[in-house]
DNA sequence: GTGAAAGCGCTAACAG
DNA sequence: CTGTTAGCGCTTTCAC
């Protein structure tokens, strides 16, 4: 058993009332005498003060839920980070929630955050949100979402049209021939947004769009493989690769490398997200960068 | 406001024990008629009970803190995947704690922590845990390690010494000459330990241990190139470098490709903790293998 | 079976 | 300035 306010109280002789306006930093003036004996005691008692006892009296909790697919994904650890950088500067801790883009587990976890009365991060498209509309509607702490949603709530939002159309333009200029894109889930507006970008830079450069070059993958390594032992399984193979993430450009870069194509000679592959790791394959992969840590940040800002 | 228990009491025309009763699973016989109506009011207000008003009067929180150095290393965030894995499936809720091997910001989480009555999961070298020693000791909550450490808590332990003997072996066993050894911090147990592999090899295959060729780094990938480029300074520069880390491996790695080296003919490179990077590098790095999702999971399993 | 009452540990009026 | 008195929202004796 913790000791508690009660303890200290008694121990330097005076009122909880008292204790707790020293301990509890209240601008309430207390004789330096008697603050000094509480501090005194506090300490020797080696007393903390009981977070959910003072949040239930103040009826504010300082908890944030950070829900993501995945940590492991370097593009939500950073935004992670960045959450928990600025989360933790005010005093607000944060609690990790993977979903694994399963609409159960991020029931469960915002069931359990609206239960905290934690204000909440929403990230990672594919969910169906909407279906949790009931428990976000009526949650009693704020939300933010990350990226494109369409639900009422303020949110940070990236440029992906932009960004696609920038990398794909890129790869137009290099004149190499036909454009391939790996997209993302259908479900998820980070992945149609990219593709709308890559459509865009298409038809903006005068470019016919061949519609078997366009294949929905995952965001993962693995699915970017996978995609492109598709494309090259083609009557017509392309010539460069969009890739929506870095993940499966860089997926793709290996199975490319794997069927002793060489990379930038016989298939050019950008990617998107700037995650560390696009520096360190070989060749380094040309990519879109995204302030993710800032958007974490920003979150995380918009939420306080 | 958000809906309390007394509003679903009253709107089921029970008392607040009852609804207690029915809405918190306790076993004490409730009338199926009430529990009816208990359950259906609860549901009309989209009643949500208050988990630290429960955690408050049940002195049980459900939280554990993870404190790791920092969430974006491929290494932690696989062990902060596994704990938070089984901490979900026993409905605890898993804070996360950046501690940039900060003293500072460790306190200041341990702290937090202990104001939460959470358990802890400590893990990440380098920090003079000794200091913390007075917040962990009177903590009320339990406390794991992971990693070797001088503190009286039960651990989750790596065997880095067999690790680095193995990745040194392997290196001696390529016949290629001279190994270096780029390490991790002093401080770090794991770093200490890796480093004693490495000794420990040597000697057993009768190679005297050239002490230039062993380097101090900081496990990450810029630290890697720097004490590669250290390494080649040297009059008579390794034939072969394992790091304590794949990121110091990668680092390295890129270092001599951007030397013009040919890894592995010019220079073999070996790591340890096999990150998901390490088969997207190339050549795929040697590396160890740790299991460190399941090492996450016992660590949030001892702790339940 | 049911409910009144007394806490859990802390803060916040409201009087002195 | 200090202390008494009520809660915060929920669980839990202990009677009925």
């Amino acid at each position: 058993m913790s000791t508690t306010i009660r303890d200290v109280a008694f121990r330097a002789g005076v009122s909880v009332t008292t204790a707790s306006r020293v301990l509890s930093g209240s601008d309430h003036p207390v004789a330096a005498e008697l603050r000094k004996r509480v501090l005194l005691a506090a300490h020797e008692l080696g007393f903390t003060p009981n977070a959910f006892a003072r949040g239930l009296s103040k009826r504010e909790f300082r908890i944030i839920g950070l829900l993501i697919p995945d940590v492991r994904d370097p593009y939500f650890v950073e935004i992670a980070r960045g959450a928990e950088d600025v989360a933790s500067q005010h005093g607000h801790m944060v609690v990790l929630c993977n979903t694994d883009r399963d609409p159960a587990k991020e029931r469960k976890y915002l069931d359990e955050l609206r239960a905290m009365r934690a204000g909440i991060i929403l990230t990672g498209g594919g969910i169906n949100r909407e279906a949790h509309l009931d428990v976000l509607s009526t949650h009693s702490a704020p939300i933010v979402l990350i990226g494109r949603h369409s639900l009422p709530y303020s949110s940070v939002e990236i440029d992906n049209v932009l960004g696609a159309f920038d990398a794909t333009s890129h790869l137009i200029s290099l004149g190499r021939g036909s454009i391939a894109f790996i997209g993302g889930p259908h479900a998820s507006a980070t992945a149609t947004d990219r593709l709308e970008g890559y459509r865009k830079a298409m038809t903006h450069h005068g470019i016919a769009i061949d519609e078997s070059l366009v294949v929905e993958s995952d965001f993962t390594t693995g699915g970017g493989a996978t995609a492109l032992c598709g494309l090259l399984a083609l009557p017509k193979p392309p010539a460069a690769v969009f890739a929506a993430s870095d993940a499966m450009a860089i997926g793709a870069m290996r199975e490319a490398k794997r069927r002793g194509l060489f990379v930038p000679r016989d298939l050019a592959i950008a990617g998107f997200n700037d995650i560390p790791m696009a520096v360190h394959v070989d060749p380094p992969l040309t990519t879109i960068h995204l302030p993710l840590h800032q958007i974490g940040e920003t979150a995380a800002t918009l939420l306080l």
